[in-house]
DNA sequence: ATAAAAACTTTACGCGCGTAAAATATGGAG
DNA sequence: CTCCATATTTTACGCGCGTAAAGTTTTTAT
């Protein structure tokens, strides 16, 4: 290859024979040239390792290829998942996604969304904190900017939102520990979000259905040390002798990846065997329960098919503009997970 | 506040009464200016909400002010955090960080680099994948961008490493775990990059030193879910009878925690107490280990001191220009965390 | 007060590329 | 071969800001 001392296209222009403009239609969208003049374009690039000034670029063009992937807290392995399967898809359809975490710091969340807009992003994918968000500047910021929810809903405001649909997997879980033992009690997490509301109220209602009593065991703390939330409010409530059925549903994973320590740590045996004194559940399926001792049963959600879809929906925001239709809501059903705690 | 429909600098130089070139100076170091004048405009930017147009402002400057952070795997915990520290510490000196992961592929390493280049960054913190990376491709890029290691060393890559004295890590969990019991043996895991080696290695010399016979035991496994490779080389070595002590050093918390599942599932009892069997401990403090069942005793990296080491070797690679002295390497110590699990 | 230094303003150019308009070339249908 | 739709080239301008040079004002030192 010759020396790769090519500074912009007006250079490699000459060096391929290819007038400027046309490099640049081909830059943006390689299909809009003739195939002919494409595989020219493509021969030189190989001899000369070209490649356009991002930042040229996206001053001049009217839309960025840039993609904003907001998550709440990116420790939380449910997240860094869903966050690198969103990422891949968007680099895949030629896009380019930075990933932000808000750290569970509402504060922070506003800094990110305000950067997010001298980036000019073509759309963003944005899993609101929840509770904490400051609604009003999340609004705003999604009337400039298209924007599609997940994860987390709040009411009204997005494109459109995906998720999964707390009512059927609190309902899986419920059904499952139901017919198979004790109808549980909930073990529920501060509500940080709109999802921990939901999944109280789907057990509420699943149990209702069933004919049961609902018992909900509130626990204390904040902030997105669930593992830590589930721990202490575990042994409190363990020691208080709080839970009123030997079978605990929690909100999720982590809470219950806490919980399972502080039965541990109590010499309570979790499981569905014979010596076992305790079933536990969560909902997630992340990345680590399975490693949970014993290994969490939970409620798998379809981190697939929410990133997907929610990647899918940006792509036609993106495309066709905002449409004039309702704001659209898609739920994914989760998929029980059998495993040793319950 | 009036109509925000200031679109350039331009226009806010007229708003304010500041000529443009100062105010680029502002915008660039606002304690580049005289500090009335920096009043004044600090005073229309509270009432007019303008913010430089970040793509002109980085194709003119010589430098930006862009850091790439690359790790090798965001969806382990612990480089989850060290990521939001390094990017916390980036922003309060005024830079602006893009994070990436390699998610444990090389091939995406050098593709992160590769796209990294464009982004024309001040400068580069890069936790390599280790083994598997392309070194060529790396010394390549490191000799066009100022690069610092962290984490897991490339030898003579890069301007500088800042990681941790795995060395001194082992040494002292060989120390605790000799005095207060059997002399453990050492569960290896897959050698993805030299810390794991320098553990083994570290486990034999301290070993050595004790007067003691090392044993390593070597898992099967490959890919950086250490978790499962924990879990199955745990199950493995327990059922085939290989384990050479009642006390096992893992090479880190992630194997540690799947070791510990596998010890649940065959009902062997880890901690220091009395009707416990089998001791466990790892390296590296990550956020779980904590939750383990039982709480996992551990070795705690320095996690602050590394990110705060990267970060201000950077700034100082950035200021000062690269230096004709030697490649500086700082390595950390760690501090011993006792828990139930040894 | 006066000179020197420092900060600021004015003016002007360049960065690399998007994009529009008009002229020209290409390629397939008839 | 001619015609016409489609691609490409030529030309030219603009984006928003960095930055240099020269002139003007303000501050600091003497």
């Amino acid at each position: 290859m010759d020396d790769s001392k090519i500074r912009n296209m007006e250079q490699f222009a000459r060096v391929s024979g290819i007038s400027r403009p046309t490099l640049s239609k081909y830059f943006n969208d390689a299909s809009s040239v003739r195939p002919k003049t494409r595989a020219r374009i493509e021969e030189a690039l190989e001899q000369n390792d070209y490649r356009p000034n991002m930042f040229a670029v996206n001053q001049n063009r009217r839309l960025t290829k840039n993609i904003g992937i907001v998550v709440p807290y990116l420790s939380d392995p449910f997240f860094a998942e869903i966050a690198r399967n969103l990422e891949q898809r968007c680099i895949d359809a030629g896009f380019w996604p930075t990933l932000f975490s808000a750290h569970g710091d509402s504060a922070l969340e506003i800094e990110i969304l305000d950067s997010l807009r001298s980036l000019k992003p073509a759309g963003v994918l944005l899993a609101p904190l929840g509770r904490a968000s400051d609604r009003a500047a999340i609004e705003k910021f999604c009337d400039d900017v298209p924007t599609i929810l997940f994860d987390s809903n709040i009411e009204g405001v997005g494109e459109a939102f995906i998720g999964s649909d707390n009512g059927q997997i609190v309902g899986l879980s419920v059904e499952y520990l139901c017919r198979t033992g004790e109808p549980p009690c909930f073990f529920e997490m501060p509500p940080v979000n709109p999802n921990a509301k939901k999944r109280r109220n789907g057990y509420i209602q699943a149990m209702e259905a069933h004919g049961l009593e609902p018992q909900v065991i509130r626990v204390e703390g904040k902030g997105w040390g669930f593992e830590e939330v589930g721990y202490r409010g575990g042994l409190d409530v363990i020691d208080k002798g709080l839970l009123t059925s030997d079978t605990v549903l929690c909100s999720n994973d982590r809470l219950a990846m806490g919980f399972l320590s502080a039965c541990y740590e109590r010499g309570l045996r979790v499981g569905h065997e014979k010596d076992c004194v305790l079933r536990v559940a969560g909902h997630d399926d992340h990345p680590f329960s399975r490693f949970g001792c014993p290994p969490l049963t939970t409620i798998a959600q379809d981190y697939e098919k929410i990133s997907e879809c929610s990647v899918e929906a940006l792509f036609n925001l993106i495309e066709g503009g905002r449409s004039n239709g309702p704001r659209i809501e898609s739920l994914f059903k989760g998929k029980l997970v059998m495993r040793a705690s319950a």
